[in-house]
DNA sequence: GTAGATGCAAAGTCTTTGCATGTGT
DNA sequence: ACACATGCAAAGACTTTGCATCTAC
């Protein structure tokens, strides 16, 4: 409906990997200049409750990570080097979950999975130098 | 070494879940009143650069969990309703992590598998009362 | 006596909220 | 005009840091 709105989920859909609040901010900005970061918490939440985009774990350390709520349903690795994340669609939860939930009598709805190491760039420089 | 260090580790080795920094104070106070929540920080910050404790990854909440560094392979499920985290070991990552990080030339290190949903007790309420 | 540990309070970071201003119908 | 959206700044929640005190060797 309203055009900050809009903008956001074009972002998000430009994206191909989950973005933190700032970056859409910074993305929102280099088109559209003087959006508040208050202004993207507040549409994220009204996108969140319609369903339209879901917040995703990948990391302990503060931020929160946002995307389009998948049509496909995907996971991302995460480069412990350059915290970079590359998605992957391939996902060995499903009847896993179902299974091991049985036993607990549990209810799954949703879960999560990412993948920590390093991405071939970050491997080469590891290798190489021994350190970062 | 210390004795905050000590207790803190012992009621860590007590939980069967992790635990918060305000967890693991209210522990500690119970037995030993005084200590401040710096400390527990503090001494969480030295145990995990000790690889005794790992800080998990479980909800997007604001709140880090600790537990001590896993001699068994866990995961845990945590329900929507009571919050509550029930632990299980199996795990269906391993070989799939390694064969879908190939493609991508990644290397895995670790994972972070959580399933979320309703424990046997909120199914319960849900179903009766279609709300919580 | 020196190095490290601790309590308290202040600072930091990310996120949320209050309030007055703007915008569109 | 009215409802809703927005910028700005302040408040909140969790975590980290500074500093003076205390402990242990």
């Amino acid at each position: 409906m309203t055009r900050d709105r809009r903008i956001i989920l074009h972002v998000l859909g430009e994206a191909s990997i989950p973005l933190t609040a700032e970056d859409i901010l910074e993305r929102v900005n280099a088109s559209q200049p003087g959006m508040a970061l208050s202004t993207v918490y507040r549409t994220l939440d009204e996108l969140i409750s319609r369903s339209s985009v879901q917040r995703t774990l990948l990391s302990n350390d503060g931020h929160a990570f946002f995307e389009l709520m998948g049509s496909v349903h995907r996971h991302y690795m995460v480069c412990l080097g350059c915290h970079r994340m590359f998605p992957f669609s391939s996902c060995p939860v499903g009847d896993f979950a179902d299974s091991a939930a049985e036993e607990l009598n549990f209810e799954v709805t949703d879960h999560s999975l990412v993948l920590y190491g390093y991405c071939r760039h970050c491997r080469l420089g590891r290798q190489s130098q021994g350190s970062e």
